[in-house]
DNA sequence: TTTTTGCCCATTGACGCCCAAAAAAGCCCA
DNA sequence: TGGGCTTTTTTGGGCGTCAATGGGCAAAAA
């Protein structure tokens, strides 16, 4: 499976357009999805983003809880309420609505930040920020991984 | 199949009709269900709307319930007897009764919301209050989620 | 009658679709 | 290896279509 890999940065015209990074739209014609489902990130100003990948781990989750439950309520807003799919133009363009812009303090540039199974879209200086932030995270671990045995089995429940 | 999602504010008009989102109609159209079915959330001032797919979700609940059992006779007071099936005019609006509009503090505007089987109808305010709580009772079901078997590969046919 | 409901048309503002220019990236060959 | 050419990608803008909304009118219900 291919992954979303790089950050660039562009900007939004005049209409609110703004172009997806050709190797994103890439990636998700080849994930079989039309358009772009994006939803707010729960913990940061960003915005994650996908096609079919992140579609499908959203309802892996939400299967494990049965309608009518107040998790699965709470899920289903917080995920379904919440997204959005945007369409492309014939450019691989989308428009940004403007719930999704408020959350990420987005106005005239975007940032679009690979991150493997999804991409983020983050506000270019706020992204900058969390970077720095994230390295200093990396560079704390590297100590625990090397008091560390050696890696476990991948894909069992490590997640982030 | 195809999910609700994302969400849109609608304003009544004098008449006290609404456009029902044409995102969601194209939905109901392909659900083959003729109409809008709508049924009072159970512990939410809110309406919980569909058609094939959430009748045979409530089916789903009811069928866990003996016929001729005192909850079962309550299940169905609750959901059917309970629904309603609005029409819709060709321009896709429907009118809400006002025992439906009372139960969700209805007035000018509303929400209409994706949950994926089904959408709700909120009145705005309220639905953002309720947003906000579900992301928190979400952040705190991620440590569950964390603890168990990972999500299942997105792998292929994960579409409708 | 009076009210409600279904059906029709008009307006308008947002959005999708199309074409074109500018900028960037990749390519070829001397 | 460097310069020039080609192709791709990003950006800008015009314009038609459609969804949301408002209102008129007639048939059906109260």
């Amino acid at each position: 499976m291919d992954l979303y890999l790089s950050h660039v940065t562009n900007r939004l015209d005049a209409k609110g357009r703004v172009s997806i990074p050709s190797a994103f739209r890439q990636i998700l014609t080849r994930d079989g999805f039309e358009g772009l489902f994006i939803v707010p990130a729960l913990d940061a100003p960003a915005l994650d983003c996908g096609g079919n990948a992140l579609l499908a781990d959203i309802g892996g989750v939400m299967r494990r809880f049965s309608p009518y439950t107040a998790e699965h309520d709470s899920l289903a807003s917080a995920f379904y309420g919440a997204s959005e799919i945007l369409k492309l133009d014939q450019e691989g363009r989308a428009v940004l609505s403007d719930h999704m812009k408020a959350h990420a303090s987005i106005s005239s540039e975007v940032t679009f930040v690979g991150q493997g199974q999804k991409f983020q879209i983050w506000e270019p200086g706020r992204f900058r920020a969390h970077l720095e932030e994230a390295k200093n995270q990396v560079r704390n671990l590297r100590q625990q991984l090397g008091s560390r045995p050696a890696a476990m089995p991948p894909a069992q429940g490590a997640r982030e």
